[in-house]
DNA sequence: CGGGGCCCTG
DNA sequence: CAGGGCCCCG
């Protein structure tokens, strides 16, 4: 570039201190921008395959058959039942894991010893008897549910005499402990001796149990075995039973919200316009070839197993490390609980306390944009609010949660009794009011989506930017210094952009910059005054005090490995504004923007991981 | 006119 | 880091 436009620039500038660098840093087509948003939106949000695999695991396991997402299911609650974990929040699953255990433990002595039954357990277990054997009659079959079946056996293994001496001592008990007078210190003499509070002709049964013991110790302890584990299939078969008709009540369920939300977008569909939403749709439609295009690529070269090598030190050839492999961990299960956790308002049968509140918080924060204030109708089924420091984790949650809830579950409740980290992350949306214009709002209503998969999609775009937002911007800019707006929207592709959030984007790049130079003229003036006569006297390495510094400011946890790139190109600078200072340029008011236009040419390609709204974990913690 | 950039301030 | 002012550019 020829010097006269900027000594003309110049000029005018003087007026002022302004040091704008005046370089347009954008911007492609149209088509191009949207061809680079379908991949990143396909690789981001539908990183393992076709439309028909999401909606396959929506929708297919409902047909009874064994789909994946009832297996997982049931592994769950299997998983549950040997732990007998309690399960915070109250869920079908532990309900009827508790219940249960309740009617198991009216009936199995082993099951009082854990303190779960109660006095007048023999009416209670008659009841569940009876009332069980209506639903399936082998629930009576149980050794510990027939005691006409043990009464036998002690009959006969008994001897007569003893017998009879015996049941008149023991009528005498029964009669005592019987009165009124003496059942409460009755009982509570009992729980003072064992624990398991039984009913008196709970425990005149037991005497007799007891009794035949010894001549039938082994019979009964392989009835015992055996029994325990009939009992354990039933009450599997039963919960699997109970997760069939869930799920078959989910799809239904699922089925009518998207008929209503099918019939609500219909009408944003005669806009015809290029709006984001339609954008997705498309992204989604054409993501599939992207992907074939994309390993067809060559600048992809670094195979799968270079990964870890390159996982950090992302210079040079190796920018498209984060390959299909990668961006299948991204959302690998995460279809099934986000459609429940952000529209929680589908009704589960035993869990109705929790469906209110989130589409009342998406409606608050679509309206005013409370920072974190919460949710008004909050009830009080979900008390946990997450506490200011979560709004780090806004993002990062939904992912972490939706692994565990697919892997284990048992370490982070998830129950839909609590807030779903999405409605969390929309309650805690930094959004400013005054951005919420027309159009934006539109963007921001979750059912202003054209398709199934930008709701889902939807689900996962944040409002606000959320302090995980800004530590990979802080890393971004190792690599760039000057994004475009094209760019920041492709790279946060999990944020719903509007203009705030966009100058927000960009302020905090400034903000980057701005320190970063601060920090450059600073040392360099250190330098010159330390004696340095040379530029080739300055290098930057790892352990020097500048790139301390600049470490610290954008990469405070020290927990990514800044690319040698990020080293040249301060380097670099330091050098220029070390010649600036030198040629005493640093007179000029806007003796800085000869060195802008310098170091805004030396933006490097943002690895592809960071397209993935995981990426600091992949990057992180990997 | 609006987007983007820098400077200054809090 | 955000707000506000000012400027340049398309």
């Amino acid at each position: 570039m020829p010097d006269h436009d900027s000594t003309a620039l110049l000029s005018r500038q003087t007026k002022r201190r302004r040091v704008d660098i005046g370089v347009k840093r954008t911007v492609g087509t149209a088509s191009a921008f949207f061809a680079k948003a379908r991949a990143t939106f396909f690789s981001a949000m539908n990183p393992q395959g076709s439309e028909q695999d999401v909606e396959y695991s929506v929708v297919q396991h409902a047909d009874g058959e064994k789909s994946n997402v009832l297996r997982k299911l049931l592994k769950r609650a299997n998983s549950y039942e040997d732990a007998m974990m309690p399960f915070p929040g109250a869920t079908i699953i532990s309900q009827l894991l508790k219940n249960n255990m309740n009617k198991n433990g009216g009936t199995e002595p082993s099951f009082q010893a854990s303190g779960l039954s109660s006095t007048g357990s023999e009416v209670h277990q008659e009841d569940v008897c009876s009332n069980s054997s209506r639903d399936s009659p082998q629930e009576c079959l149980s050794p510990f549910g027939r005691p006409t079946m043990s009464q036998f056996d002690v009959d006969r293994l008994c001897d007569e005499h003893l017998r009879a001496k015996r049941a008149r001592v023991e009528n005498i008990i029964r009669g005592m402990s019987h009165s009124p007078s003496v059942t409460l210190r009755g009982n509570e003499n009992e729980r003072e001796i064992a624990p398991q509070s039984v009913s008196p002709r709970e425990s005149y049964r037991e005497n007799k149990r007891k009794q035949k013991l010894p001549q039938q110790q082994q019979q009964s302890f392989q009835q015992l075995v055996s029994a325990r584990k009939e009992q354990k299939r039933e009450e599997r078969r039963q919960l699997k039973q109970q997760l069939e008709d869930m799920q078959k009540q989910l799809r239904q369920l699922q089925e009518k919200f998207y008929q209503i939300y099918d019939s609500t977008d219909s009408e944003n569909d005669e806009d015809g316009n290029l709006s984001e939403d339609s954008m997705r749709s498309e992204t989604m439609d054409a993501r599939a070839g992207d992907s074939v295009g994309r390993e067809d690529h060559p600048p992809d070269v670094a195979p799968p197993l270079q990964i870890p090598q390159a996982r950090f030190a992302v210079n040079g050839e190796n920018h498209n490390f984060h390959t299909a492999n990668q961006r299948l961990q991204c959302f690998g299960d995460v279809i099934i609980p986000n459609p429940l956790d952000t529209f929680g308002s589908v009704p589960m049968p035993g869990a109705t306390d929790q469906t209110e509140a989130l589409p009342l918080v998406v409606r608050k924060n679509s309206s005013d944009q409370s920072a974190s204030a919460p949710p008004a109708g909050a009830p009080p089924a979900s008390p946990q609010r997450a506490p200011p420091e979560s709004l780090d984790l806004t993002r990062e949650t939904t992912s972490l949660r939706t692994k565990m809830s697919s892997h284990h579950m048992n370490h982070h409740p998830c129950s839909p009794a609590h807030p779903p980290s999405a409605a969390e992350g929309l309650s805690l949306s930094l959004i400013k009011s005054e951005c919420g214009d027309l159009q934006d709002m539109s963007e921001i209503s979750p059912y202003s989506g054209k398709k199934r998969f930008p709701l889902l999609i939807q689900s996962y775009m944040q409002e606000g930017l959320s302090p995980n937002h800004l530590k990979k911007a802080k890393l971004m800019f190792f690599y760039t210094r000057y994004p475009s707006s094209n760019m920041l929207k492709t790279y946060f592709s999990d944020v719903k952009f509007n203009r705030c959030i966009t100058s927000q984007l960009i302020k905090w790049f400034s903000n980057f910059r701005e320190f970063y130079y601060i920090q450059m003229e600073k040392y360099a003036r250190q330098a010159i005054n330390d004696g340095v006569t040379s530029t080739e006297e300055l290098s930057i390495t790892r352990d020097c005090e500048l790139y301390r510094a600049l470490n610290m400011h954008y990469n405070k946890a020290n927990d990514f490995e800044v690319p040698e790139r990020f080293l040249e190109v301060a380097q670099i600078t330091l050098r220029e504004f070390f010649n600036a200072i030198i040629a005493g340029k640093d007179v000029d008011p806007s003796w800085k923007k000869a060195i802008y236009k310098v170091i805004c040419k030396l933006d490097s390609e943002v690895p592809e991981i960071f397209k993935s709204p995981n990426c600091l974990q992949e990057l992180l913690h990997e």
